[in-house]
RNA sequence: GGGCGCAUAGCUCAGUUGGCUAGAGCGCUGCCCUUACAAGGCAGAUGUCGGGGGUUCGAGUCCCUCUGCGCCCA
């Protein structure tokens, strides 16, 4: 049999490079792709933003999930755990811009072998224009090397990864799932393009989603403005926050049982300043107390002008433009001289320069009521953008996703029902944001880098495009780049002419790509195997903001191409705050770096806060915690190595002592609770359980059996063999969440070949999670199950008892004690007497006596030291 | 305005279907160099379980209500 190998004195020091390298050596975490499905736990790893470093959230999400792969790994299951790499987006395109100083222009056919500038342009006027495949290979390069970086701090934290799996969401598979995915949708008329009034983000100069959008409260003004009715029966007045969009008023509206504007209703007035004549209306919508109950509805100046624009069909007299710009001519419906001489007063000018010139325009005409009565209010803004949306009409194409659609509305909700969340509140956010839904999910992009939409449009004999009967490439073509691929049955030549076609010159929302991370991950329509035996993935673990966006998305694309859900449960994680409790983020400057606590505290310790943390809940950066992970590592090791050097025990030696019966069937109970809280992805809730036991286990077990353990006879075996399958269970326990140290005192019990019993030759981390009943049948059925005190308990209690007269007395726990005496119940003393004989060798106690109390009646342990017999000479 | 969550010791938090005198860690105080562990151990003090009402033999736990904080959405 193998004898333990203990250091004289274990250290947490080197763990994290020793093991690192042994696991990867070994394939410790490689997926074993040949097993079937239901031996299958796969994971939809969220690829981090590859646009600057991994921050300590990132570490304390990640870790979460790699708890559970690992517990699921030692249940057995051949865990299919990828990692991901979003380098795909608007954040890469500005950290590549910047370093390299290059701007992708798609017009610009691509050229072979091309070099960046040695020195970039200090302004972006100077960046160097390049094609968006040259732009694409430069990204690829310079994430490369950012990659290898998140690579390494997650390899140190421990992330149980196949790092033989690892994708990239710009790569070319990624592109083809993409385009493919999006082609299928199209196909079966899940995709299509409208012209539509869109949020436009005139910074960015793209339509922006929903689901980008953030609400921010800005100063803003109401403005009275005085219409007039046209049959001169008197004014019309109406309150604004936008009195520049004017010009743009196709129509007033009021609520329709609003009594002041009953009379009104079906006549018209004409627009001050302007003079256009515009019609009364009435739509639920209007708000009679906001103001003076009437509104005048522009083209476009917020959403709702949109949904009334629609519901009450009314003319497009759209004036800003998509850089935010009014239009320099007035435009046709301004008929008389005065009215274009107004508008060219503000012509070409932004919202706030507009604004001001309109505002004295009003004032001059005496058509402005009072003075402006300024408010705050919220604004729609772009989620990334600092000037508020305007809204633009532009082509665009569309996925319906519940929006315009109660069937579907009903569909994908039902699919957010069949998920298990965890916690399992977090499913009313999914419920809230598809219930709230108003329009479907706009997924091109006026942008540049991305996955291009892979589309091209005939051109008519005039050059105009035909929207309605888009070119695809076929499947096997994938990806294509439609601004430098020519469809089928057209040459190059023909790019831009009359009769010839034009390329889709957008690109897909990130979203849309990222949306498809299963199907890139377990290789859809590229390695079926593999896809077979991973999707529906097991997991989607996230954050919790993002659940209206990546994972609403992603269960919509796998609503539409698979018919099913992509995963059966989503594990949300909470934010790190800093010690103030405010959210850590890099423009408030409190970001913590990981690479520097990895180091201070060992991966370990970092681990353990992490798993600290309950899942969706916020959590506090706590470098105290980090302290209690390192404290609590040190533990195992030397726990470990006094329960392994205590002495060995043949495999066939059975456990006999009472108190050893209550600890192995306490642990069962242990077992358990453990393994519920990870079957419900509660790591913090196993933790805990483990971590109350496991110093409980060191803090009065071990010191009860530590002196008959050092014996020969049965009592002592009885102890050894208690002691190595607590330790093994312990261990394996420990192992999802302090992977380094767990697989340190591991291999202290094999050699390679052999080990000892109950431990394995391998990993923990492949060893079979513990099991309870096991454990049960070597407990038997101590007094504890029979419903009588456990011996354990009760001996931990007078153990304490005798300290706390020793601590009283300032003595040393070592000191000698005369006698005890214990008044207890009779069914606690009679379990008492079965663990008495460890009570006196860990108190040291010469003589007892017990006395019975009735129920009820006081309790107590009296404790007499011994005399102290000449005392320091 | 709607939804969700949180409120327990100075701090961070456990407390699963209601059940003995409400717990842990940190911090604080005292003691102990104890042959696994001084980067340690042992012991101690500390509570209107946010307020009010209700159900119950019994409520931190269930119900109602109010207050405060946070998040999501409109």
């Amino acid at each position: 049999m193998v004898s333990p190998a203990v250091p004289d004195k274990p250290s947490l020091e080197g763990l994290e490079a020793r093991w690192g390298e042994v696991w990867e050596a070994e394939g410790t975490y490689r997926f074993d792709r040949t097993r079937p499905r239901a031996e299958v736990f796969s994971i939809d790893t969220p690829p981090p933003t590859v646009s600057g470093s991994l921050h300590v959230g990132h570490i304390f999400s990640y870790t979460h999930t790699d708890t559970v792969a690992r517990y699921q790994r030692m249940r057995g299951k051949a865990v299919f755990y990828p990692m991901g790499w979003d380098d795909n987006g608007l954040p890469t395109e500005r950290r590549v811009e910047n370093f390299y100083g290059v701007r992708c222009d798609p017009s610009i056919p691509y050229a072979d072998g091309y070099e960046p500038p040695e020195k970039p342009g200090k302004k972006r006027q100077d960046y160097e224009a390049i094609s968006r495949r040259n732009f694409v290979e430069l990204c690829e390069r310079l994430t490369e090397t950012d990659e290898q970086v998140f690579e390494d701090l997650f390899r140190l934290v421990g992330l149980s990864v196949d790092w033989r799996l690892t994708y990239t969401t710009v790569s070319e598979r990624s592109q083809r799932t993409s385009q493919r995915a999006f082609l299928r949708n199209l196909a079966r008329g899940e995709a299509y393009s409208s012209e539509a009034p869109s949020l436009w983000d005139t910074t960015f100069q793209t339509a922006v989603a929903q689901a980008e959008l953030e609400d921010r409260e800005r100063p803003a003004a109401y403005h009275d403005l005085a219409f007039h009715r046209s049959d001169g029966g008197g004014d019309v007045v109406i309150s604004t926050t936008r009195p520049e969009l004017l010009v743009s008023c196709v129509a007033l509206v009021a609520h329709p049982d609003d009594e002041r504007y009953q009379s009104l209703f079906g006549s018209s007035v004409t627009t001050p300043v302007f003079g256009v004549e515009v019609p009364v209306l009435a739509h639920k919508l209007a708000e009679p107390d906001k103001g003076t109950g009437a509104a005048m509805i522009c083209t476009f100046g917020d959403l709702t002008d949109v949904i009334w624009w629609r519901e009450l069909q009314l003319e497009t007299r759209a004036v800003v433009g998509k850089d935010g710009r009014f239009a320099r001519e007035a435009p046709e419906w301004l008929t008389t001289d005065d009215a274009r001489h107004a508008y060219e007063q503000f012509a070409g000018k932004a919202a706030g320069g507009a604004q001001q010139v309109m505002v004295e325009l009003l004032r001059a005409s005496g058509e402005l009521q009072g003075e402006p009565e300024k408010i705050t209010h919220p604004v729609k803004f772009y989620e990334k953008g600092d000037k508020p949306l305007e809204i633009v009409t532009t082509r665009q194409w569309y996925i319906p996703n519940g929006g315009r659609s109660e069937e579907l509305r009903a569909a994908l909700l039902a699919r957010g029902a069949e998920l298990a969340w965890h916690p399992d509140y977090m499913r009313h956010r999914y419920d809230n944001w598809v219930g709230g839904l108003n329009g479907d999910w706009l997924i091109s992009r006026q942008r540049f880098f991305g996955v291009p939409i892979p589309l091209w449009y005939r051109l008519d004999a005039d050059g105009e495009p035909d929207y309605d009967a888009p070119l695809g490439p076929p499947e096997s073509a994938l990806p294509v780049d439609p601004q430098s691929h020519v469809p089928d049955g057209f040459t190059a030549d023909q790019r831009d002419q009359p009769g010839g076609f034009m390329g889709d010159p957008d690109i897909m929302d990130t979203w849309a790509t990222s949306s498809l991370t299963p199907q890139i991950a377990c290789g859809w329509e590229e390695d079926a195997d593999l896809f077979a035996t991973t999707f529906p993935m097991d997991v989607r673990p996230q954050a919790h903001e993002i659940i209206r966006t990546w994972l609403f998305s992603t269960v919509v694309r796998s609503h539409y191409e698979h018919g099913t859900v992509p995963w059966a449960n989503a594990a949300l994680s909470g934010w790190i705050l800093d010690p103030d409790r405010k959210k850590m983020s890099k423009s408030v400057g409190n970001v913590v770096v990981p690479t520097d606590l990895l180091e201070q505290h060992g991966s370990d310790a970092v681990r353990y806060w992490a798993a600290s943390g309950r899942p969706g809940t916020d959590t506090a950066f706590d470098a105290g915690q980090m302290k209690i992970g390192r404290r609590l590592a040190i533990k195992v090791l030397n726990a470990s190595k006094f329960a392994l050097g205590i002495g060995e025990a043949a495999a066939d030696a059975s456990v006999t002592e009472p108190i050893d019966l209550a600890m192995l069937a306490e642990l069962a109970g242990l077992v358990d609770d453990a393994t519920n809280a990870f079957d419900d992805f509660d790591y913090a809730r196993a933790l805990q359980r483990t971590e109350d036991f496991f110093w409980r286990f060191c803090d009065d077990y071990l010191e009860l059996v530590k002196s008959r353990a050092y014996g020969d006879d049965e009592a002592a075996t009885s102890a050894r063999v208690a002691l190595r399958v607590a330790l093994s269970t312990l261990l394996r326990l420990f192992a999802p969440i302090l992977p380094y140290v767990t697989e340190e005192v591991w291999s202290w019990c094999h050699d390679g070949t052999d080990a000892l019993p109950g431990f394995t030759t391998g990993s923990v981390h492949t060893a079979a999670w513990p099991d309870a009943s096991e454990l049960r049948v070597i407990a038997g059925d101590p007094a504890e199950a029979a419903g009588g005190p456990s011996p354990l308990l009760v001996a931990a209690d007078v153990l304490s008892r005798i300290r706390k007269a020793k601590s009283d007395a300032k003595v040393s726990m070592r000191a000698e004690v005369a006698s005890v005496t214990v008044s207890d119940t009779p069914d606690r003393l009679a379990a008492l007497a079965l663990a008495i004989g460890d009570v006196c060798d860990a108190g040291k106690v010469a003589d007892v006596h017990t006395a019975e109390v009735a129920d009820g009646a006081e309790a107590g342990v009296d404790v007499v030291l011994a005399e102290v017999t000449a005392a320091g000479g």
